[in-house]
DNA sequence: TCACCATACCTACACTGTAGGTATGACTGT
DNA sequence: ACAGTCATACCTACAGTGTAGGTATGGTGA
């Protein structure tokens, strides 16, 4: 089972999976645009072009961590209740980017993929569907929570490294902009909650008005 | 006013214009990507580090990419009921996007800024105010709207680049996923609308219930 | 034992953004 | 009209990026 000398020497096989990690790892630590193939190379003690013996090219890992990430979180994957399934979506969404707030910005590069997230979407679209809205619906309500909940891990995990989504509104003048700047301190994340809730009533709004 | 002897040679002078005028050309051309400094400089017939001397670095120059993109954009400014404003950003944004696929990616990649952005988001802080919504609260509501406004225009440039957002399904086992294969061929772009609409029924709901 | 094959390595390439230093030509004050 | 200043464009150079092609090595299956 052994598939090199490198295993026999002691050092742990190079392979995909502690590719990833480490790059997971290199991308909470360092910011996701320092996550690069040299580094992880050397993380590991291994050659650059090693790598590529099981990662297909640079992009794949971002893909990768993408994977991983939506590996570890918890996404509800058993049959619930439409406004459950959303709030334990966007929950998990949360958490997870408050755990990877480095990594966490890979959403916004790569699209989301993989059985992980095909699976809780599917038992959303039967949530919804149930709930009474069309399969067109359906899929439009699905989207929309997985954006939102991009947008709230986003967020979160801005402000878990100490930076600001917004615009800096220091260069602009208080006078032309007074309720702009009246927000100045306030707590970014704090609005997460009235996303959350703003989406929920209009789901529900939509499902009332599609003949429940 | 010429200040060098570019312009007598009958050679449009270098600026930050020129040069961000350029690189939204190519983004929406070639891809986001594909901008790069030696690139720009080639097109305007000039060597790379002479566009240091108006770009501070190369970020700077993805940040002029949304500037001039808001710039462009038709953006709400003048004072509008909060429904007005919404529907109106939001398409603004979508058709943005449609004219500029490639570029409007660049929302992803910095935070939104400038003071395009702020005068349309001040105009909306006041409509919510007026509708009964706290600082606070209106503050949450805009912010969702402009996340919104971020999905539909990425749904938009995709689909003008005959890219596709999802999961690329065609993996998964049609017999697990049957409502996620239900949805093949079916149009994306058609679900921006129902987002529309959930959200707006959202703060609806969200205003009717602070007392209105 | 021997061929096979996966893996890790080496070298090399085209390309990226960026720093430091220099020439040129247009403006300004005398 | 001339000298000084300044902005601008250029050149050279460097460290770092992802990636292709070829080679050595050592465990595996016949």
């Amino acid at each position: 089972m052994t598939v090199n000398g490198a295993r026999l020497r002691g050092v742990a096989a190079l392979t995909r999976e502690r590719i990833l990690t480490c790059a997971v790892a290199m991308a909470d630590r360092d910011g996701l645009d320092a996550v690069t193939l040299r580094r992880i190379a050397g993380e590991l003690g291994v050659h650059v072009t090693s790598l590529y013996n099981h990662v297909e090219t640079r992009d794949a890992i971002t893909d990768g961590i993408v994977e991983a990430l939506l590996d570890e979180a918890h996404l509800p994957v058993t049959p619930l209740g439409w406004e459950e399934w959303t709030r334990s979506f966007l929950s998990a969404m949360d958490t997870l980017a408050g755990q990877h707030p480095g990594a966490f910005a890979a959403f916004s590069h790569r699209p989301v993929q993989g059985p992980r997230a095909a699976a809780s979407f599917e038992v959303a679209l039967g949530a919804f569907g149930e709930a009474g809205l069309s399969p067109q619906d359906a899929y439009g309500a699905v989207k929309s929570v997985a954006f939102v909940g991009l947008m709230v891990g986003t967020e979160r995990s801005m402000a878990a490294r100490g930076q600001q989504l917004e615009t800096a509104m220091d260069e602009l003048p208080a006078e032309s902009f007074p309720r702009f700047h009246a927000l100045e301190g306030h707590d970014p994340t704090s609005a997460w909650s009235f996303s959350t809730e703003t989406l929920v009533a209009g789901l529900r709004a939509q499902i009332a008005a599609s003949g429940h």
